[in-house]
DNA sequence: TTATGTTTTGCATTCGAAGTCATTATTAAG
DNA sequence: CTTAATAATGACTTCGAATGCAAAACATAA
C-alpha cells in the first residue's frame, strides 16, 4: 500500500517481545537496560525500518534540538558564511537550525509567534533590526537569544560581536597617517543597527583626529549604491581624497565608479577602506584595504553561550567582543601634493 | 517564580470556562465554534498569554510545516540567494525552512536519518550530491523531494533544473563566432553534479562545432582555483584565446589572472565566460559575459511543485527546465589575427 | 407547540516516545 | 546458601493539541 503506517517503538516492542519502555531506553543515552535487549530491539528496529519520531520526544522532553536563527535577506548577502558556519557548529552540538527571514518591522510580530510555538531551544539573531522590546519578549518566554553583532542595553540577551570601534579607528589612523583631510564616509542604511554603529565608529574615530562635520552619505550596504553615492559625492564640493564605506560591497563599487567614470587611480588619487573582509577584498582587481571579522570564532562563541544559557537559563547575559584583524590591501596610499 | 509553566489550552479552557477542545477549534481553520465562544477564548488567550505548541500539533496532525533544505556549504557560498529566495517562498507557504548541510558523502546516513527522524513535510536539495539511493530512500519513506539543478533518472523526485546545455551552447556559439579555436574548459569539482553536467554541456556544444578533444582543467569552483588552473593553463603548450568557466566566481579567478600576471587584456587578448549570474559579473571590473539562471522562477517553482506533492504524494515526478538568460558583458571579443 | 434539521459543545481518545515507580532478575558479599 | 545491593524490566502516566462521536443547544418549519 502507498500509505503503510509508520514504524512506532510499540511495534518494535511487540516484534522483540519487549515492553514499549524496553524499546524507548535503548535510545535514551545512560538508561539502565541490558546488553542482550538492546541487541535485541536494535536488530528488529533494524528490521522493521524504525526510526524515533522526534516531534513525539520533544513533546515529553521539551527540547526540540532546534534553534532559530533570524536574518534579514540583507544579512543574508553580507553573511552567507556566517549562516554556514552557525548552522555546523550548531549541528555538530545536534542542535538543527531553523531559519527565519525578517525584512520589515511589519513580520516581526509574526515570526516572534512562530518561534515561540515552535518551541525552539533558543535564538540567533542575525543583523536583523530587533527593538529592546522583541528581545525582552524572548526573555518572558524564557528562551535564550543571542545576539550577532548587535548589542543590547540591559542584561537581556547576550551578543557577540566585532569591535567595530576598534576597527574602525585602526582604518582612520592609517588614513590620517597618510595625510588625508578630505574624507568620505559611506554609511550603511539607517535601519540597520550595524550600519548605525559603524558610522558613529566613524564619526568619533574622525573627531577624535581633529575631523569632524565630515560629509556622510547614506548607501544600502549594496555594490550599486557604493556607486552611485560616491558618483554623487564627486558632483558635490567636497571633492573627498577618502572613502570610509561602512562595508566592503560598497567599497568596491565605489573603487570601480572611480575608476571608470572619474578615471581615478586607486590608491593614488583615492584611498577607500571597507569594512568585514568578505572574499572579494582578496581578489587582484581590488585588494581592498579593511577589517576582517574574525567570524570562526564569532559563531562558534554565538554557538557556546546558547547551549550554556540553553542548560543553565539562570546564568547571566555575556558580551563578547572580538578586535577584527586589519586587512592592508592595496587601496590606501598617501594623499598627492596637488589635492 | 522562573520556571513559571507553560500556559496549555487547558489553562485557557479553564479560565474561560470551556472545554479544551473548544480552544482547539478556536485555532484550527474550518471547525464550528460559535462567534460567542470564540471571542471568549481569544480574549484569555491573549490575557494568559496563551500560545498553541506547535510540536503537540505536529504530533497529532503529522503536519510539521517544517521542509528540509539541503545544502553544501560550496552551494551555499554561490547561492546564498537560492537560499534566502527559498525561505520566502515557503514561509508565504506556511512552511519553516529547517536546514541541513551536507558536505561530505560521510555525513549523508546521519542526515538523511535526521530528516527522517524530524518528520519534516519535504525536502528540496541544492546541489548537494546525492546519489540515486539516498532518493530512494526518500521515497520509500514517503517524504516528497525536489531537486535543485540535479536531474535524476527514473521518477523518483521531481526536478528544478536550469538549462545548462543551451546556456552552454549560446556561449560557444558566441565564442566560435568570434572565430576562437583554442578553447579552455574550466570545470567545477568532479564530485559536484552541476560541475559534470555543465562540463559534459561545454564538451559536447564544442564538438558539435568540430572541437574534439579541448584542453579541460578542474577547479573547485572558486575564485582561486580560477587563477591557479588559468596560470597552469598558461605554462602549458596549448594557450587559450578562449576559457569556458564551469561558474562565474572561476571565470572572475581567471580575468583577475590574466590581466595581472599574464598582461592580457580581457577580451582583446583573451575571452572568458562563465556561468549563473551571480551579481559580480555586473561589477565594471569585470562585466562577464555569462548565462544567469533564473533563480527567481526556479525557486518559486521549487516550492509549488513540492507543496503539490505534499498534498498529493501520488502525483507523479516532474522535471521542470528553464533557460537561462544570456547576460552580454564585455569579455569575449575577437579573436586576434597573430593568435 | 412539536417535529426536524443544524450548529455547538464536551467527553474521551489519539499521536509516539519518555519518565516514574514498583517489581523482578541478577550479581556480590558474607 | 542466604542476604543485601544493584541492575533491568514493564505497567502506567505524561506531554499538549486535534478529532470522532454523541449529547446538547439552537434555529427553522409545520
Amino acid at each position: 500500500m502507498n500509505s503503510k503506517k509508520r514504524v512506532t517503538s510499540y511495534d518494535v516492542a511487540k516484534a522483540a517481545g519487549v515492553s514499549q519502555s524496553a524499546v524507548s531506553r535503548v535510545y535514551v543515552e545512560g538508561r539502565s537496560v541490558s546488553k542482550k535487549t538492546k541487541e535485541m530491539v536494535l536488530a528488529t528496529a533494524k528490521e522493521l525500518g524504525y526510526k524515533p519520531n522526534a516531534i513525539a520526544r520533544m513533546l515529553i522532553t521539551k527540547r526540540t534540538g532546534m534553534v532559530a536563527v533570524i536574518l534579514s535577506s540583507r544579512a543574508n548577502l553580507i553573511y552567507p558564511e556566517v549562516l554556514s558556519l552557525l548552522n555546523k557548529r550548531l549541528s555538530e552540538k545536534n542542535e538543527r537550525v531553523l531559519l527565519f527571514n525578517l525584512d520589515d518591522a511589519a513580520g516581526l510580530d509574526d515570526i516572534l509567534e512562530q518561534i515561540w510555538t515552535f518551541q525552539v531551544d533558543g535564538v540567533i539573531a542575525l543583523a536583523a533590526h530587533f527593538d529592546n522590546d522583541s528581545i525582552e519578549k524572548f526573555k518572558v518566554h524564557n528562551i535564550p537569544v543571542v545576539l550577532y553583532n548587535r548589542r543590547v542595553s540591559g542584561h537581556s540577551a547576550s551578543s557577540v560581536c566585532c569591535n567595530h570601534e576598534q576597527g574602525i579607528s585602526q582604518l582612520v589612523d592609517i588614513l590620517d597617517d597618510f595625510g588625508h583631510k578630505q574624507f568620505l564616509v559611506l554609511a550603511g542604511p539607517s535601519e540597520s543597527d550595524v550600519a548605525r554603529e559603524r558610522l558613529e565608529c566613524a564619526i568619533k574615530a574622525l573627531s577624535s583626529k581633529g575631523y569632524n562635520d565630515v560629509p556622510i552619505k547614506y548607501g544600502d550596504f549594496s555594490y550599486d549604491s557604493g556607486r552611485l553615492t560616491f558618483a554623487a559625492a564627486m558632483h558635490s564640493n567636497n571633492v573627498p581624497t577618502a572613502v570610509i564605506c561602512s562595508n566592503d560591497t560598497m567599497a568596491i563599487g565605489v573603487i570601480d565608479e572611480a575608476r571608470k567614470n572619474f578615471g581615478l587611480r586607486i590608491p593614488e588619487d583615492l584611498s577607500v577602506v571597507g569594512f568585514d573582509g568578505v572574499n572579494a577584498v582578496f581578489w587582484h582587481s581590488y585588494q581592498l584595504t579593511t577589517v576582517k571579522q574574525p567570524l570562526e570564532q564569532m559563531t562558534k562563541a554565538a554557538v557556546d553561550i546558547l547551549l550554556e544559557q540553553i542548560e543553565s537559563p539562570e546564568n547571566p547575559a555575556q558580551l563578547r567582543l572580538w578586535s577584527g584583524s586589519l586587512i592592508e590591501g592595496n587601496t590606501v596610499g598617501p594623499v598627492r601634493n596637488d589635492q
